[in-house]
DNA sequence: GCTATTGGTGTTAGCGCTAACTATGCATAG
DNA sequence: CTATGCATAGTTAGCGCTAACACCAATAGC
């Protein structure tokens, strides 16, 4: 008991007997268990992390700042790739649950992942949802401004003169998809272009869906003048098909996204995207949720939406203000 | 004790009593805790993987690939970023072994990791050391091919013409920095061109260190025409540094470096590299580990080198067969 | 001189699980 | 009819730690 009063910094300890312990300690190389000090105080300094995947360069800087955050505070972080699977990221709930990590944090795969979740919330399980929001789900979540990032996005084709705008997103079941949707059809309605479902393709949000979702695109009579696909991942798909398809881009079709890449950024600033603040939305969930574990938060659920950027570079001017087609 | 069986799938238990419990588990909602088994049976289930840093486009690939394959054995994943920092990497290997990790994987900051490493090994805990091996450090590894890599990418830019190239690399501690560097004097040897120490740049291996290595690089009286870069967060800050002098890669530079992007890979193929194998490396390290783990190993410390594949593409091509200048 | 008070230290029990053992009932063998 | 084996069920102890409490000496207060 002496010796656990030393080791955890407690007062209530002679100098002399400290030193002897500390002494102990050096010589048997003597390491705390942490494992047992869980067991007993119930508190294991651990949280989850699940992403659909770790290399997604929009998740990637969001594990780094939750991850960074987390050691700030003590925590450390059992990362899992949900890999978009419903399954997989119940499964991973669970075992989390079971590995007894303090707290969640979670980038939902779909609106379906909340019967995952509930389970959680009934409990008062500390939950912090990340760039989705769950329907019907009372959860602290923090997610970038969607509609009004899509809206801009969209309102800056325009403004170069596209008005037949292809949207790749996902099948209706994420918020970010519904959002983006959204700010899709107010930035139209805004500039009085009438909106027209057959431009809007549902599709998986990987890079082999934005392929299949380009194709169909690229298969139709009237062809579009921009793309305007709802991640990262589906850009890289799109941009595979139309470079299949002979055309280049801006000159023959314009392209936007949501999320920025780094690399991309430097190496090859050409592509106009709507930027979001990925790192800091993984620092401020692991924030909410250390103040849920701590019991700070008070019992209702809090709700950040943060800002996102326009950067615009190459990837849809039009010359002669005239769409190509 | 029964129900421990049933939950752990035993023999030895009534089909009635198995029913009965499975009954009650469903009932009360029970989830096992991990965290007692593991201080009953000393095993979590759980490794550590300390990298520099995720959001790193080699490393992001490295750690979905270990991750994947750990909970494939059943175990769950410690991620840590060591932000190249050796107090932190220390700080976190102590913390990982106060948690029990069953073992760690270790993508090491540099030589100087050893030290931390050193006192696991006497205890015989499993280790496999990812990217970089260490001197004197008798330990499982998995690494890539960083000789032969390094020298067909100056062999290739060799064979378009250039004599003068610069190396980017890190402060002779890491054991990429110094075989990448033998590959490039091989290579240059080979080709009967000296060795000039003065066109070789220590820096750190990060953007900003890519950038001012550049900087320096572009302020000698004799300018290089290509420069071949340690890895993709030096050759990021070198572009940068090149733009910023106004010049074009690759009409008044060649640019090369190691680790392929995927991003830029298919949104802007224009940067040749010598891409490694990341995720098989991160899977492959995760097996290495619960072989050992598994004491499936045998003492000895097996060292597995991983071939890396050049990708011509067009950051390093001189027209007319001869430098720019 | 006697009871409070305080600071240091030790004891007990229990967190939830599992290894190892014991106990029980029942069938088969000798 | 006992001995033996076997399947099932339960008991005990202990993993390494900490909360809560007990203990003891030294000091303080009246």
């Amino acid at each position: 008991m002496t010796a656990s009063r030393v080791i955890n910094g407690r007062h209530g300890v002679g100098a002399e007997t400290q030193r002897r312990v500390e002494e102990a300690i050096a010589e048997l190389g003597y390491v705390p268990n942490r494992i047992a000090r869980g067991l007993s105080s119930q508190k294991t300094q651990t949280i989850g992390l699940i992403v659909p995947d770790v290399v997604n360069p929009f998740f990637g800087p969001v594990v780094r700042g939750a991850e960074t955050a987390a050691r700030r505070a003590g925590y450390r972080v059992l990362l899992c790739n949900s890999e978009g699977d419903l399954r997989l990221e119940r499964e991973y709930i669970n075992d989390l649950i079971s590995h007894r990590v303090e707290g969640l944090l979670v980038a939902p795969v779909s609106d379906h992942s909340r019967h995952s979740i509930f389970s959680l919330l009934r409990g008062e399980f500390p939950v912090v949802l990340l760039d989705r929001t769950l329907p019907e789900t009372d959860c602290d979540s923090i997610v970038c401004d969607s509609v009004s990032g899509a809206r801009r996005l969209v309102e800056h084709l325009i403004s170069l003169g596209h008005r037949h705008i292809t949207h790749l997103t996902d099948a209706d079941d994420t918020s970010t998809g519904r959002e983006r949707l959204k700010g899709y059809q107010e930035a139209l309605a805004a500039a009085g272009i009438p909106y027209r479902e057959e431009f809007v393709f549902r599709t998986t949000v990987d890079q082999i869906g934005g392929y299949r979702a380009t194709q169909q695109a690229l298969a139709l009579d009237v062809l579009p003048t921009a793309i305007f696909t709802v991640n990262n991942m589906t850009v890289v798909g799109a941009m595979q098909a139309l470079r299949e398809n002979g055309l280049v881009v801006p000159q023959d079709m314009g392209l936007v996204c949501f999320d920025d890449v780094e690399h991309l950024a430097v190496l090859s600033p050409f592509l106009t995207v709507m930027s979001q603040p990925a790192e800091t939305l993984g620092s401020l969930a692991a924030q909410l949720l250390f103040e849920r574990i701590a019991g700070k938060a008070g019992p209702r659920s809090r709700r950040i939406v943060l800002k996102t950027d326009l950067i615009v570079r190459l990837s849809c001017c039009i010359k002669s203000g005239v769409p190509v087609r």
